[in-house]
DNA sequence: ACTATTCTAGAATTTTGTTCTAGTAATAAT
DNA sequence: ATTATTACTAGAACAAAATTCTAGAATAGT
């Protein structure tokens, strides 16, 4: 163990009882000290993630960027993926719970899932960094994460399911197998997206989000021709 | 040129004399031991890839599992993502010329259409590895690959729509920007393979194809009715 | 006050991708 | 045939980057 003797003095003010410096104005609490770092590091990862890539970002740049020491990286996120990880969650959540707010309020299958489309056009129009994160499935997760996501995915599935249900009876929407549903719904929409945020293509989801409603919408309602 | 008896090296001291190491039985040609190599390096590297993506791998597996120098290593790839790459573009031509046999000999929109998802299906589901590892857009490719890609999509896309055009012409396909028949004929089954072979659906896409292939057929044909 | 816990810090270590020099086989040039 | 050149193999050495380690500081709990 160490010497701890000498360059103490410093901080050695007589008793503390209930002295916690807690000057409000200027230096916060710990706490909000600690979640504005997390915040910070998590900021610069995902702009440094979605422009070259989890593999490409070293974590001295990500350090020198957020201000933030290794050890408190480490501390907190435990590695490199560890920051994709927690980067990763939080974004699934984001887009679920927009997605969900975007089809619940509707009433008939036509508008749910034209909604539904729409919603994530604008999303990823509006956040291509996040966007680009997540599309890219670069990230590793472990296994605790892979559950916690696992637990979300069937939340959601069911979520959605609750909706679709009654206009699955109704005989507007196709009966599918449930896993099928949004891969049918947001897969074109998805597809193009990975297009345009990988340069391959000019047009941005927003601007075709009309004509991938309708698509989508053709695909999974209930069809009276046969084709 | 140089003599090399004289001067001594003093940072190499153990040369790499003994090059029988490697035969097996019989001696083959230079060149055949050299294109084993490097199928052997990609195969591997594949399969590392594929499992847990190009960051977590590192080059000592490799080239213990492909039995393979570094050297060698470094000489015919340049790097790891070297590797990556060439598996990339590979994968890349099979995949398009696979989908393009599948599609032109079909005379109807229909038929043609439901061959493309169809094979697409059945390719995920055949070569789980290499499709995992083409969906993880995970790769930084190089200028040069970059462009090579390109060309290759362009041309592509050209294909497909010279067979496109009649049906579009005939009012049997909806007439759409260039860019969107893709992500609407194949978006759907990309992205249930992804989920596929993320293990966060149960469901191989060859399961399901015919049911993807109705929908995304569906969602391409020109609609009589207004919705 | 004392102890445990959480957090910050950065030097030290380890891991890992890549470079470098050197040697070998095959081929082209003289 | 001899020599020069090129393609390839080999692994030690290197450099850079990720992570661990040790220690000290702030806070919470008792």
């Amino acid at each position: 163990m160490g010497n701890s003797d000498s360059d103490i003095c410093h901080r050695n003010m007589t008793s503390p009882t209930m002295f916690h410096k807690r000057q409000a104005g200027k230096s916060q609490t710990r706490k909000s000290q600690t979640s504005a770092l997390k915040s910070r590091v998590m900021e610069v990862s995902l702009a440094h993630f979605s422009d070259v890539g989890i593999e490409q970002t070293n974590v001295g740049d990500i350090l020198q960027d957020a201000d933030c020491s290794v050890g408190s990286l480490y501390h907190h996120f435990g590695s490199k993926e560890g920051i994709a990880e927690a980067l990763f969650v939080e974004g699934v959540d984001h887009f679920n719970a927009g997605l969900l707010a975007a089809l619940l309020p509707r009433r008939t299958a036509s508008t749910g899932i034209k909604a539904m489309v729409t919603f994530c056009c604008e999303w990823v129009t509006d956040q291509p960094q996040l966007a680009a994160f997540l599309l890219s499935r670069e990230i590793k997760l472990s296994e605790l994460a892979r559950l916690e996501l696992r637990e979300k995915d069937r939340a959601f599935g069911q979520s959605t399911y609750d909706w679709f249900a009654p206009h699955v009876k109704s005989g507007e929407l196709q009966a599918l197998p449930t896993g099928l549903y949004m891969p049918l719904i947001c897969g074109p929409t998805l597809e193009c997206s990975r297009m345009w945020l990988s340069g391959r293509s000019a047009r941005s989801p927003g601007e075709v989000a009309a004509i991938l409603a309708e698509a989508s919408w053709q695909s999974v309602r209930k069809s009276v021709r046969k084709s």
